[in-house]
DNA sequence: ATATTTAGTTAGCCGCAACTAACTGACTAC
DNA sequence: GTAGTCAGTTAGTTGCGGCTAACTAAATAT
């Protein structure tokens, strides 16, 4: 019962939402990434299944306590990718486009050296 | 008429076994691959459609001159990837593995400010 | 010469993740 | 109070990329 690239791609949205509006509904995630509205409506389906999120009788869509650690550990893998790729002088655009393909595929390991290597770097 | 990953990775595996063997029959890449005899009969098809290898009627496998190009980019990404995971400090296995994936994924504009940052700082 | 193994293809299935079309149900407007 | 809009679901399609089963055709072995 593991999660796939759409699924991270879906709570990562969420969670992201969850920053700009007081309620989230599929159709706020529909708009947000481009895709049509059965298309969230069965993702929510199998995030509901996985524990991720719940959804209220409103429509309203909550990340649970494993779904938000998740969202928030995706999310964290794009801004520290998108940050490594802009200090090796890609540009800025590019850099948020990789970053979103290359958050879904590295290792724990792999992330973890990439942040220690962009601290001893920055500033 | 672009080129998916899976593609990408047939490519790099002809590629491979070309270092290896004088002549690379389907099954040779099934074998090394790890996949159904089938699944590289369908892919070869697809490969050969876009021009990226041949078939003698014997069955070698023979990369073309964009196929070729295409594997030579593939492969470079994903040793140079390795390299750079493996000098951040990720043990080698894990850093082959997360290599494998991210290199269908990165643009050329990442890959040329990854390898700029390799060579400034190995040695 | 017949039997077996090897290589490859064809046909069809499955899961994933997108899509459209068309429905339901609720809220809004006139 | 009927009409229209908005949100969500259901049903069915598509493309990708694996799979198995079963076939063909060629090479090998007895």
């Amino acid at each position: 019962m593991s999660i796939q690239e759409s699924g991270e791609m879906y709570l990562e949205t969420i969670y992201i939402l969850s920053k700009r509006l007081q309620v989230i509904r599929s159709i706020d995630i529909s708009e947000e990434m481009g895709y049509s509205k059965p298309s969230v409506s069965r993702a929510m389906g199998l995030l509901k299944d996985k524990g991720l999120i719940t959804v209220e009788p409103s429509g309203n869509v909550l990340l649970t306590k494993t779904g938000e650690k998740t969202a928030k550990n995706i999310y964290e893998r794009h801004t520290i990718l998108t940050d490594v790729l802009v200090s090796l002088g890609v540009d800025k655009e590019t850099a948020v486009q990789d970053a979103c393909r290359i958050e879904h595929y590295i290792s724990d390991r792999t992330f973890t050296a990439i942040k220690k290597h962009l601290k001893e770097h920055s500033v």
